[in-house]
DNA sequence: TTCCTTAATAAGAATTATTACTAATTATAG
DNA sequence: CTATAATTAGTAATAATTCTTATTAAGGAA
């Protein structure tokens, strides 16, 4: 399956859950969507924006924040967790974690090897009801590194 | 050995801390940095702020997070990954996981079983340089679900 | 101890990210 | 066709954090 289409498949994955939840199709909800599940950047609400608005020139920042928001609620978007000023989403809900540099702020995907699983601590439950659990690595990415070299 | 001792022994790797890194040892300093080692709930920048006041009513917003920061650098706190507007601090160095609460946004400490392990994704390393590694479980606290089947 | 350099602080203004509001307009979905 | 959810534009509010400038005080030197 192409990207593209991948892609297609996650925007019609959208529109029924939109249907299913009683809110409208409209072309901002997908381009929004579209930017963010194209994209490897985990990009910013300013980011979605400013690509958004190559398509939708009249599209507001107000409608990406309301936009983003409600993907969150559909579970077709979520946060990445990070200690940067600025959320970060992400379209891929296959179980990964994240490697942040700490240098460049840029977000990478990270994916287990099949024969490895996330292993959820022992007494976590203990706390109460689990949602999900979140993975972090912080470090320096190998573009900043062969940068500082130089 | 006392939480009270514990404390002290903090404070003082704190102030030598600083002298290595040629950073004077304030009072504002060292009050700021009690107020996240003493303390289990993870608090704000705010809350630090208010709580700090108490014992020194002329300390400034801007002197708490620029304090915050430079602990940070000192590597004696660190922030809580979270999706939340504020930064959570933390001044318990041991390598420990967090529960965070999706409703009263409380978090808590997991600490891992002594036979656990944190397990680093095997392609983690590709990325880059492993500086740290976080790991939070989201979910709703045993006191918010007693609260909502009140 | 006193002096001196300069890091650190206080106070409040400024900036940044995000959210909210208004009212008029558009366009989805039944 | 129609009811109304969603959008736009523009502005305002808010919340978290950072900057600016004058002042203070830590800690080394005399």
């Amino acid at each position: 399956m192409t990207s593209e289409q991948l892609l297609n498949k996650k925007v019609e994955e959208l529109k029924e859950a939109c249907k299913k939840h009683g809110m409208r199709v409209t072309p901002q909800r997908i381009e929004i969507f579209k930017e963010v599940a194209k994209s490897c950047k985990h990009p910013d609400a300013e980011a979605v924006y400013e690509a958004v608005k190559h398509k939708m020139p009249n599209v507001s920042v107000d409608t990406v924040y309301r936009t983003l928001a409600s993907l969150e609620e559909l579970n077709m978007i979520f946060r990445v967790d990070n200690q940067l000023p600025k959320a970060r989403f992400d379209a891929d809900l296959r179980p990964h974690s994240h490697f942040i540099c700490v240098q460049c702020n840029e977000v990478y995907d990270i994916f287990l090897e099949s024969d490895e699983k996330i292993q959820i601590p022992k007494n976590a439950s203990s706390f109460g009801e689990i949602k999900d659990i979140n993975i972090q690595i912080r470090g320096i990415c190998n573009k900043c590194l062969k940068n500082s070299t130089k």
